[in-house]
DNA sequence: AGCACGCCGACT
DNA sequence: GTCGGCGTGCTC
């Protein structure tokens, strides 16, 4: 039997099925979706059976070497899964298998340098004696990192055999395993033996007595020795004997553990939610793919709906996945589904240890569970019979991977569906313009929720123009109408909201004399300053620096600090509202773990009166006392280069707005601007998502963009510019070549951040309606370009992008 | 991705 | 003559 074996290996040369022969004694264990460590040119690597076969056209075949799994990782949905996301985003296929594992489940590659005698190393290379002074093996990475002027001896001892090279590929998923133990024979033997047993054993006595007692039960080792006090030994030797039995079992990591939690039962559905979930109910009975498209305001019951539909799904013997972005999945929101359904739920979040995700991930698998909850990643469910796949915010840009498989969940999920023939939830108070354009078509079923649950209508939203607070001479960054609104909610000890989308203290430092402004030396963009440290610092590369005293290019001392961030925000309220207790909320007030759960529990509890963020706090978030919500500048992302900028600007104010007045307090929300007549803005206070809708489609349509058309984006970069933009040149005029006419080609453009870390960015872009020749001659490209490559040449393509910068 | 092969320039 | 630079090609 032989194996068709992907290996671990993500370059273009290598993607492509190697053929293995199987040991005569794992021919009937080997099955695809396996992973499995072969011997490949002279090292030694993980790869995937994707297929058996009886003979292969290679007659000097190597055998596989070891089987890793018991039980295909990959089944033949997601072995199919992974070959498609292989083929339409671009990527090997290796990359595409293991994105749908957790990161736990990757090999561990070591090589080790032995010595096996020491006393001739010795007396051929002194000089690499120290390296094998505490054994007689060292890691290769050590010494390419500590010794690197040893290479050259090692490569020849080596050669001459005085040392041994040893690969080592390690499987770092392993299941934690605890003992249990119970009585291997009845009562009535124990009773004998305890009679028959030598006086002096009364430590295997007190055992025996505990399993005579406690007939029919099982205990794990630990609770015996701990908890009863029994001695281990003493049960081992009673095991030796035959008396009670020892299982390995396997155990599972639950980061949830001590937790209580309440269940909750269903709450009564409005008429609205009712008439939104029977379609999805009769779908999820039918087993039809229908993707519907479930568009209702915040706090409409989007939520209530899922578990509802879950609900009907488990009771079919079938299993839900559930996909939320990374940044809701607070600990809130997970409650929610645990309470509903208790052991029944696995979830997969960022905050979870490496052994905790290959946990959940086997409970999946294993059919422990019946529904998994998670951000992107958890559209690899390893469900076997799905009913229902749910997307929740589905306008998310976060559901589109930025790295390699380029994919996103919408798409998979689409195709996850078809395949279980289950219906997918598409769920937004704002959603994408490529998915309601899709509704409107009927591609998708629209679902309409306009009520709030609880009655409470959506707050009003004052618009702030603050050309006008300008020319009446207030120059801070609060309009006198929000700042009178936040100090009436001080008084009245009601909690506030305040965004603003830039984190740092000064978003630019220039110089009043001759306009010079600090950029970062290896990206095309200005520095922000951060006055915690009092350093500019780059937002894209990490670089650090000091600020400049003077002027580094005209020496004049008129340095100035322009652009308002978070930072500054913070200092003006310390300022202007001293008796205010703050919490700032972006990147770099969040990065250690938990730090984000903190400060909102923080906000929760009311030991803040203000919450001032970043977008991080636009989603999800539900306190009864804030009753004001202020966006300090709603233009800050509308003018950036990128035909989503109104789009996003309008699901952001929406998102935020809804954060006021969600419970019985009423609600009101400013919103500041240097353009309040623009569309997105003013419809975002309107809370009129179609009219916004129409308006946006219009420009769509009106400079080619999607839903209108696809877009493919090829983005090159290079240490040199001129290298970067040739190769961008040559790569528009294959495409112009081979694509239809009805494809439109533009570029080489430059982004508007023209280097980033010391590369130079160009960009092709393809709009296109259909066409087949696309993929070929993408593929072509990504071939050609991965060869000629080599000399610093980074090429990547992206179908569908979501982020154009 | 590694690693060897192979073909050119600067040293023992 | 040899060492070593990195372009090229292969790995079942």
């Amino acid at each position: 039997m032989i194996a068709e074996v992907y290996v671990d290996i993500s370059a273009k040369p290598v993607n492509k099925p190697f053929d293995y022969r199987i040991p005569e004694s794992l021919e009937d264990f080997v099955r695809p979706g396996m992973r499995v460590t072969v011997p490949f040119g002279r090292t030694k690597r993980l790869g995937f059976v994707t297929g058996l076969k009886d003979a292969s056209s290679f007659t000097r075949l190597k055998t596989i070497e070891h089987v890793i799994d018991e039980r295909p990782v990959l089944t033949e949905e997601l072995l199919d899964l992974g070959r498609w996301l292989a083929d339409t985003t671009l990527c090997p296929a290796v990359t595409a298998y293991m994105a749908m594992l957790p990161a736990i489940m990757r090999a561990d590659y070591q090589k080790k340098l032995i010595a096996e005698d020491r006393d001739r190393l010795r007396e051929r290379y002194p000089q690499l004696m120290p390296l094998f002074s505490s054994g007689k093996s060292v890691n290769w990475a050590e010494v390419v990192k500590n010794h690197p002027e040893w290479l050259k001896a090692v490569q020849r001892a080596l050669r001459d055999g005085m040392l041994s090279a040893q690969l080592l590929v390690r499987n770092q998923a392993k299941a934690k395993k605890i003992t249990v133990v119970s009585a291997a024979v009845s009562a009535d033997r124990l009773h004998e033996a305890l009679k028959t047993l030598d006086g002096r054993a009364k430590r295997q006595k007190e055992v025996l007595r505990f399993f005579i007692e406690n007939e029919e039960r099982s205990e794990t080792l630990a609770r015996l020795a701990a908890h009863w006090h029994l001695s281990q030994s003493a049960v081992h030797r009673l095991t030796e004997k035959g008396l009670l039995k020892e299982d390995s079992v396997e155990q599972f990591r639950d980061p949830d553990a001590d937790r209580k939690r309440k269940r909750t039962r269903e709450l009564p559905l409005t008429e609205e939610q009712g008439r939104a979930i029977a379609p999805i109910v009769q779908a999820i009975e039918e087993g039809s793919d229908r993707i519907f498209l479930c568009h209702g305001v915040t706090g409409s019951g989007k939520t209530e709906l899922y578990l509802q539909a879950i609900r009907r799904v488990i009771a079919l013997g079938k299993q839900a996945i559930v996909l939320v972005p990374e940044i809701s999945l607070t600990p809130q929101m997970v409650g929610r589904f645990k309470s509903r359904f208790g052991e029944a739920v696995a979830v997969m979040h960022s905050g979870l240890s490496r052994g905790e995700k290959y946990d959940e991930w086997r409970k999946m698998r294993e059919g422990r569970v019946s529904v998994a909850v998670g951000a992107r990643s958890a559209v690899f469910a390893p469900f076997n019979h799905i009913g229902l796949i749910i997307i929740d915010e589905e306008h998310e840009t976060s559901y589109k991977q930025e790295d390699l498989p380029r994919y996103h969940a919408r798409d998979v999920v689409a195709r996850r569906g078809r395949y279980h023939h289950c219906p997918v939830v598409l769920g937004s108070a704002t959603p994408s313009l490529e998915s309601f354009a899709r509704a409107q078509k009927k591609v998708y079923t629209l679902l309409t929720l306009k009520e709030r649950f609880n009655h409470r209508p959506l707050p009003p939203v004052r618009i702030i123009d603050l050309r006008e607070e300008m020319r009446s001479g207030n120059h801070s960054m609060f309009s006198r109408v929000l700042f009178e609104k936040m100090r009436d909610r001080l008084k009245k000890r009601e909690q506030i909201v305040l965004f603003l989308n830039r984190r740092g203290f000064s978003t630019f430092v220039m110089c009043r004399a001759c306009g010079t402004v600090i950029k970062c030396p290896h990206c095309d963009i200005s520095l922000t300053y951060h006055r915690s440290s009092h350093r500019l610092k780059c937002h894209y590369c990490g670089h650090e620096e000091h600020v400049p005293e003077t002027c580094p290019s005209c020496g004049s001392e008129s340095m100035r600090y322009f652009g308002t961030g978070t930072q500054k925000v913070e200092a003006e309220l310390n300022r202007l509202l001293p008796e205010a207790r703050v919490i700032r909320m972006d990147v770099d007030t969040t990065r250690k773990k938990g730090g984000h759960e903190k400060l909102l529990r923080q906000f929760g509890e009311h030991r803040a009166d203000i919450l001032l963020g970043t977008q991080m706090i636009a989603k999800g978030l539900d306190f009864p006392k804030v009753t004001l919500v202020g966006v300090l500048a709603a233009d800050s992302m509308l003018h950036l280069p990128d035909f989503r900028a109104s789009e996003k600007t309008f699901q952001l104010l929406t998102q935020v707005s809804g954060r006021a007045g969600r419970h019985e307090l009423p609600g009101e929300v400013v919103i500041q601007s240097y353009t309040p007549d623009h569309y997105a803005i003013v419809d975002a206070a309107r809370h009129d998502y179609e009219r916004f809708y129409r308006q946006e489609m219009r420009l769509r349509h009106r400079h080619g963009y999607p839903p209108f058309y696809y877009l493919a984006l090829i983005n090159l970069t290079h240490p040199e510019p001129y290298k970067a933009a040739e190769t961008a040149e040559r790569i528009a005029s294959i495409l112009k070549k081979n694509l239809s006419d009805s494809a439109r080609i533009f570029g080489p453009v430059v982004p508007a951040i023209a280097r980033i870390k010391d590369r130079y960015r160009y960009q092709c872009m393809v709009k296109y309606k259909r066409e087949t020749a696309l993929l070929p001659v993408l593929r072509k490209i990504a071939d050609h370009f991965y060869q000629t490559g080599k000399d610093g040449l980074q090429l990547s393509i992206d179908l569908n992008p979501v982020v154009l910068m």
